[in-house]
DNA sequence: CGTGTAGTTGAGATGCGTCAATAGTTGTGG
DNA sequence: CCACAACTATTGACGCATCTCAACTACACG
């Protein structure tokens, strides 16, 4: 099953979503454009955020320029929390986005007096633990078509329509998700399309026309 | 860097280990046979393990019987642990295995009244967080030589001898940490000796001879 | 209307997978 | 100690999925 595909998400559309972090001394909202970077691999952590809305990917990068994105966060989610002094990722905006950030000095001190607060950071842990699990049979044992069909329906999942995506991210973010590259992305959604499985309606607008047949395609 | 590589254990013979999970009131020490189940993937979680002696892997399957190894766990380790009612990997003995068996229940009322085990889990859940996330990038991102060079270069720096490495584990389970298959692994270890950078000893210990060209591989 | 960026498509190269044969290793029983 | 079976690993030949390099197209923005 792919039901999570390493998004940092679980929320869905209606669902109730209990107030994170509520005893964490919070900072300003900050505000980042599009591909704009929000901290980097090595920065000091002296902080982590939760986004209010546009989308953030974190990706770690090798010598050679190459990029592997670990997952895309949106409205909600909480990224660049770290145990360790240095962040292990590099967080940017995908696109123009809004960020409350919380001060992790607080946020240590807290949990320090508040057990409560210790409890939702080892969730958020343990749900992003699950996610990059699933990521890896991903990335190590599926084809192209596999990934590609599997991110499409995780992406139809948590948006308001079952059946239409918005793509915020463009195909080398993708790709990056995916272990794959650019042309291949391309590629696989033409195939896609040919095989009547979705409808590329614009370039960041697909229509799943047979979740059924994208959902098998992942056994 | 290939710091980690998904292992789940930070040990380093002669460091000094913490006691984890000492308020943790522990079951039985439980043995296993090289091959044995030890939990499925959907068990329900009633106990999590430390491991005394012995290596377990823990991994998920797809429907058509291919496997991805998460990680590899030795002395010390703890696996096991979920937030959920459920298991979501399979873990196995690679070899004949003693491991200790902590009641989930306990462990949580524990967590309710002992800050500092709270913290404990957290830091473990962080770990193996971190472990995953590098492992993402080396399924994503390298070439089987990479692959390969970055996990003898790991379990070099966790074995007592920094230039002698004993597998613990079948090619199969390699392919399958590695997102390979075991020909491709074979081959990719004929190649590292016929480039002079490690000698096949025997099937099971393998000598590094060259850590530098085997880190500059994965730049 | 040009210019730049993002996406698509094609042709060819290649790394890894698949299938198949061989070799080595381990365990068992005579 | 040897013979045999079963399992594990290696090697080769070949095919295919994906990458690479390159040309072309579409769209956004001045």
């Amino acid at each position: 099953m792919f039901s999570s595909l390493a998004f940092s998400s679980d929320h869905r559309p209606g669902a109730p979503r209990p107030t994170p972090w509520a005893a964490v001394p919070s900072g300003p909202v900050l505000h980042f454009t599009a591909d704009g970077g929000i901290y980097g691999e090595g920065d000091e952590t002296r902080s982590f955020y939760k986004i209010v809305s546009g989308v953030v990917r974190t990706c770690k990068f090798l010598s050679d320029g190459r990029r592997q994105i670990d997952a895309f966060h949106v409205a909600g989610d909480v990224f660049g929390f770290e145990m360790g002094a240095e962040h292990r990722l590099t967080a940017e905006a995908v696109t123009d986005c809004s960020v409350i950030s919380y001060r992790r000095r607080g946020a240590e001190m807290s949990a320090a007096s508040d057990d409560g607060l210790a409890r939702q950071f080892l969730s958020h842990a343990m749900r992003s633990l699950e996610r990059a699990q699933e990521h890896s049979l991903l990335l190590g044992r599926r084809s192209a078509q596999q990934k590609l069909a599997a991110f499409l329906l995780d992406l139809a999942d948590r948006g308001p329509d079952d059946d239409m995506v918005e793509l915020a991210m463009t195909r080398l973010d993708i790709a990056d998700y995916l272990g794959l590259t650019i042309e291949t992305v391309s590629r696989t959604f033409s195939q896609l399309e040919r095989d009547d499985m979705i409808q590329l309606v614009s370039i960041r607008r697909i229509r799943l026309k047979d979740r059924g047949g994208l959902h098998a395609l992942g056994s």
